[in-house]
DNA sequence: TAGATTATTTCTACAATGGAATTTATAAGA
DNA sequence: TCTTATAAATTCCATTGTAGAAATAATCTA
């Protein structure tokens, strides 16, 4: 029972002490931006008279301001919009890498302030942990010392809490949130990156007021998000590869567990850096392979177009089975979804009834930073939420 | 704005007034069978005080009785059982196909009490609407007359009472609700079929209790339902092929649409038929098909292993992407997933990571009543939920 | 400037809830 | 058989949250 390490006492704050329509009305105002008063009063289906109630306590509490009133246009008074107060609170969110540890500082609104990096100099779970204490010491240093900390890895995780396993570092079972929490004395929270990408999404992004959608990520590998009447849909499974070795192709190369065209050997960035060096008889960067596309080199072409064919189908599957009101693409290899974009299409429409509804794309950035803010929202729900998280 | 026919007065009548906590009460024993006054409280988190005054008046009103009490075992005062009234109510349930309409009557359980059929003498929306009337007022005289009708087809709908395509009946938007309930005086609720069939599962099936599972209807086409965070999952192209044209094998046949090797070429009760005669040099049906497959008859077993390890494929791609707790498989043609096990088994296999939860699959008996009864829960839904329907 | 329109606040009556105390019905053990 | 422990269900009351009406505020329009 006693501790080796000198824990620090674990700082836990909640936002609203009442976790009822008190709670509800600021959540409202967190994930739909500026509101007025009679605006949520419609969205959450309460009187006027309520809302005045229950808003005055927020506003007093300093959760939530005045922030002006609607451009006019309309007869009748105008109405004051509320916000919540986004700099009153930090979120410290990071991604877990085999070989670094990267971070960011955000708002309440997951709108980030800072960002850095720690190498790991070790795969040890304690070093890990002080790794990234180091670097919340450092990203609170440079903005504001965070309210709680939310963590993503690839990998399958158990309560929020613990490492099921990460092939990438090696671990099973480790209970990481513990350490950190140790270290740091900051509630922690673990999650999947794509689940927390999603979430991110689903709360401050292009998911934000769609009740589905879904999420492709592309990179070392390929990540799969859902969410379906309004929430994200994930269970132990998640982590896995769903959709890593999903068959797009049948004559295309075989993958590392023989598999022939699935989307591992078609889609990732190892797949398209090894065909298009073997291609062109020199190695290539995925950026390279990029640029090269977008100049129109023939085989950087071929390749490219190869694969956002395989993408496009992926993405048909998905909105075959799901009926996403919009798919948001992101991972450090969106570029592909950009660079071959006729040809995701083209494959989308290849499995694709073509009576049913277009298919939203969004296409982020792709930078590493947006894998951080998706970790960030999970610590922003964790407080927000109170104790639902907990499960 | 006259009508032509001396259409009845309609009768509405919702189950209970109040649409709070006691219709959260009454659903909740409902759906989950007889439940005792703390288990609700516990399910419900409500008071054990609230309890009983919310089951109170429904006992009162002849919506819910006891229907006596656990046996024992435990310590402590024995609980006692409260459960719906099926027979209070009844209601109709209709599957529409081009030649015939067929029909049940159930109590508000969904369980089957009479079934019976009409032919359709003619597809025009007036003829067809006498046929259900005339049907109806059979099946109503043989038992109970109904609350509701609820009314299942393979097309696409509007509302609920709309039907805006049916290319089995040439129909284009024809107001079928209405001109049901100008007829019979009772409230009429439209569903595509496959969804209606989601329902049934979902209330009073295999995933009563589930937040999620998928459901797969084998026949004269490819039908797909999903059911995620306890709600179905659908939109307005649901009735359109969205799983018919899913590619299952590069070197299968040729669909009518030019697709090789679509679900729709390998699975249906047409593939099945057509491979298998063509092999055998003489017309076969479709249960003659399943048993030679069954006797082990080699030109069968291997059209329906073909067909099984397609089919497998397709289980696998659901699960991958949505994550199912289960998969119900229904329709005429589920015997395929039957005869044909083992091969199923090996498809999902394929392309499925041995790592995940190994797949619950649940076969349906693929009579006609099973289509029958989905509707027949859409008319207990607009009933016992009351508007919430509408929209 | 008066009237229309919409937002917000104030005030009050009402309804729903939790919680504590009580009653009821059983099993387990002396 | 009697007592005790346990759990279900009821009763009753204090509290709270809510709607609803009326009042007030701030704009546009004629």
């Amino acid at each position: 029972m006693d501790e080796e390490i000198d824990a620090m006492p674990l700082k836990r704050s909640t936002w609203t002490e009442d976790a009822g329509a008190s709670r509800a009305v600021a959540l409202e105002v967190l994930r739909n931006g500026p509101l007025s008063r009679s605006e949520v009063a419609r969205r959450l289906a309460l009187s006027p008279g309520s809302l005045t109630r229950l808003s005055t306590p927020l506003i007093r509490a300093g959760l939530l301001r005045e922030v002006g009133e609607t451009s006019g246009g309309r007869v009748g008074r105008p109405s004051q919009l509320i916000d919540v107060v986004p700099n009153a609170q930090a979120f410290a969110g990071l991604k877990l890498r085999d070989d670094r540890v990267m971070g960011v500082i955000t708002d309440l609104r997951a709108q980030v302030h800072k960002s850095a990096e720690r190498p790991l100099t070790s795969q040890e779970p304690e070093a890990v942990a002080d790794s990234i204490r180091d670097l919340v010491d450092e990203l609170g240093a440079e903005w504001k010392h965070p309210t709680a900390i939310g963590i993503g890895l690839g990998g399958r995780l158990a309560a929020h809490r613990m490492v099921r396993s990460a092939a990438f570092l090696g671990w099973d079972d480790v209970p990481l949130a513990e350490l950190v929490e140790q270290r740091t004395g900051l509630p922690t929270i673990l999650e999947n990156d794509v689940v927390a990408f999603t979430e991110y999404e689903h709360w401050f992004g292009a998911g934000r007021g769609l009740s589905r959608f879904a999420v492709v990520t592309l990179g070392a590998g390929i990540g799969y998000g859902l969410v379906a009447n309004d929430a994200v849909v994930a269970d132990e499974d998640h982590g896995i590869g769903l959709v890593g070795h999903w068959p797009l192709d049948p004559f295309g190369p075989v993958c590392s567990e023989g598999h022939r065209g699935c989307a591992k050997s078609i889609l990732t960035e190892g797949a398209i850096v090894t065909a298009l060096s073997g291609a062109l008889g020199r190695p290539v960067t995925y950026e390279e392979a990029m640029d090269l596309g977008e100049a129109g080199e023939p085989a950087a072409r071929r390749v490219l177009d190869d694969a956002g064919e395989g993408l496009g189908r992926l993405l048909a599957a998905i909105a075959n089975l799901t009926m996403p009101e919009c798919i948001v693409l992101g991972g450090e290899g969106v570029r592909l979804a950009s660079v071959a974009r006729e040809a995701v299409e083209r494959g989308i429409a290849k499995d694709r009834d073509p009576r049913t509804r277009k298919l939203d794309l969004v296409i982020r950035s792709g930078s590493d930073t947006e894998w951080c803010r998706g970790a960030a929202v999970l610590a922003i729900q964790s407080f927000v939420l109170g104790a639902r998280m907990a499960a």
